[in-house]
DNA sequence: AATGAATGAGGGTTCATTCAT
DNA sequence: TATGAATGAACCCTCATTCAT
């Protein structure tokens, strides 16, 4: 499913890129300096104007590779899907079992968060500047967890029931030690306690046994 | 803690409520106009036309109560977290024991986001209108589970070791869960079943015990 | 001339002047509020509020006592006016002759325009805001030094016949003097000297005489 | 001295200058049309699509060529000095003497101001629109005074003591003739007969010779 | 494909004035 | 007379998008 879906984003994003050498470097300085200036300032605080500049193309240039603000925006979002998941996958797949790859996936998320804050600001902002991007990010990424949690299952090492609900119950934990750990980040907490503290809560709970 | 905050976030919005009794409701009806049409369309499609063209005045009164669009978004934003705390407090201080109180905690947060779709994307909008805001209002919301944990434990019904890692765990659990079944909410699943399989999560987590 | 018109203008302003003692101060705090307000911000800057907030009283009555904005500032021109005239004939009336009464009407000028910076820029923008006001205040003061020309012609002490142009130019030479040194006024040229030099060029010209 | 600051202050307002034949015409025309506006109506009563209806451009160009209101009211007097300037300079240039200078130099500005009513309105309203546009006017047209009459008194057809005091004195004559027989100008006064009657007390003074 | 001037709808905010109490 | 909330026209400026070169 994620893959199919993937995909589709994939080429509905190239189908605009020119054939020419020349063309594919414009597009993709525009795209770039789009993540850096969404990331920086947000949708509605950028301009134009600011992306082109820091693209060094003009400003007419920009409607040659998009046709609005908003398809600009739309296309970064996906590309950040897309590094977020390229950024994961390995160590998930490296992990010995279904504990550990929740484990890890949060670890790395939370070390990818601290270096690409921009990558968090985007995704958030898309849930009102384009509520499908937003909304598709959030069920790819569900949809990943909850595929490794079946798989789990299935090697008996999760309980047998576990699901959706659980998946986005992970995802929300995720997100939002992402956001206190990684952006807020004081620098009072080590990344390697939240993950592990939450990788604690996450396999045996928080209620005391015996 | 949580209430010499709310207390201080309380009175500093009480600063412009002027001391006749008209002013008063001409202040409330914009506060709650606002909330309508923000949580409608979101900050920047939001016009102050529309705002007072809702409550019943006429575009200048909104400067008698209101320094800036920002300012009526800030008010709205402490207004909801109000809301929050007042129609979930009860249910917790009900609960019999620490698990139960987090459980009922998240069905009635489902429920409420579930009638009050507006007061979601107001809060998550915050992260991009008035960061500050959308901060406070998370520690707020945050550090009151967190007092729950801590007590929890003080009584023996959870973990001794649980903390404020914890805490934004289970808020980060309880928003996603709010945003797919109590906003995104297709009918498929019902709110008691959410809440129920999350706090099973949340109290044994989800590791399989032979 | 001069005398009838200032009484007629005094008349004006005392149309509205209630007769009550109380309204009687509420109108002259609102005029000398006016009076600094404009004078530190001018016209356009200066808010009926702001007016208000200095003289002590509540916005709306404001308007029991003037009828617009424009009227204030009308009223006060007529007080400006007056002022400088009370501060300068004392002192042209105590001169010997024509030459030195010239010469402490400027110098007179210089010292009060340098304490009422106000003054000078109150009705220099009475230009564009109450024309009428502007050039009555100019006729008035210019009616006075022809009047003194015309006086210490028919003493024998200047040309016979210096008249109304030679009263203009008069006028203006000591505007600018006072604008130059009363008001840009760096400190490196003393009150004194300007007014000595400006009545070496009055009384005698500035061509060489062998 | 003068060319130096007028220089600069030309290639300030060229910053903004577009490279294309066109941009250079709709600067043009947008700063014709500026300068009509605040003429006849002044600073505040202008808006800025009255300027951009004059110039037969679309409102949103006026913000491509100029930053702000204020911004073209400063290009504006600017152009105002340099016109004066170089309507005056020529026949001063070619007076015999320093005395018959400063005639004709009076002489031309009045029937300038006569024929450029809005210049003058401009320059003036520029004292509190922008106070450094106004000094720095008055500062270059006395600058030129001072210039006439130190190389006058080296020539010896002056007295050797004349400077920036009379320099002012002069410009304040001028600039108060002009206001009232070029300006308010009811026709009962010929222009030469001003302009004769001022150089008169300019050369040789008021006071009576024996 | 690239350029940058031109367009104009839209929106937040100000503030003189009115009016009910 | 005094008060201060209410009114709404007016205005400057922004910026996504178009288009002639």
């Amino acid at each position: 499913m994620g893959d199919a879906i993937s995909t589709q984003v994939a080429v509905e994003a190239a189908a605009r890129i020119p054939r020419t050498e020349r063309g594919r470097r414009t597009h993709r300085a525009l795209l770039d300096a789009a993540a850096q200036e969404f990331g920086a300032n947000g949708f509605h605080a950028t301009g134009i104007t600011e992306i082109t500049r820091r693209a060094g193309v003009a400003l007419g240039s920009f409607y040659t590779y998009f046709a609005s603000k908003e398809e600009v925006f739309r296309a970064v979002v996906a590309d950040m899907t897309e590094m977020l998941r390229a950024h994961i996958t390995p160590h998930v797949l490296a992990a010995p079992d279904a504990v550990s790859a929740e484990h890890v996936a949060l670890q790395h998320f939370l070390l990818f968060v601290r270096e690409q804050q921009m990558l968090y600001r985007i995704i958030d902002e898309a849930e009102f500047v384009a509520p499908d991007s937003h909304r598709s990010h959030y069920e790819l990424t569900v949809g990943r967890i909850a595929a490794r949690l079946t798989a789990g299952a299935a090697r008996g090492e999760l309980r047998a029931d576990v699901g959706e609900i659980e998946a986005w119950a992970i995802a929300g934990m995720n997100v939002f030690l992402g956001l206190r750990y990684g952006v807020w980040d004081d620098g009072s907490v080590h990344t390697a306690d939240v993950a592990q503290r939450a990788n604690r809560l996450l396999a045996d709970g928080i209620r005391r046994k015996d």
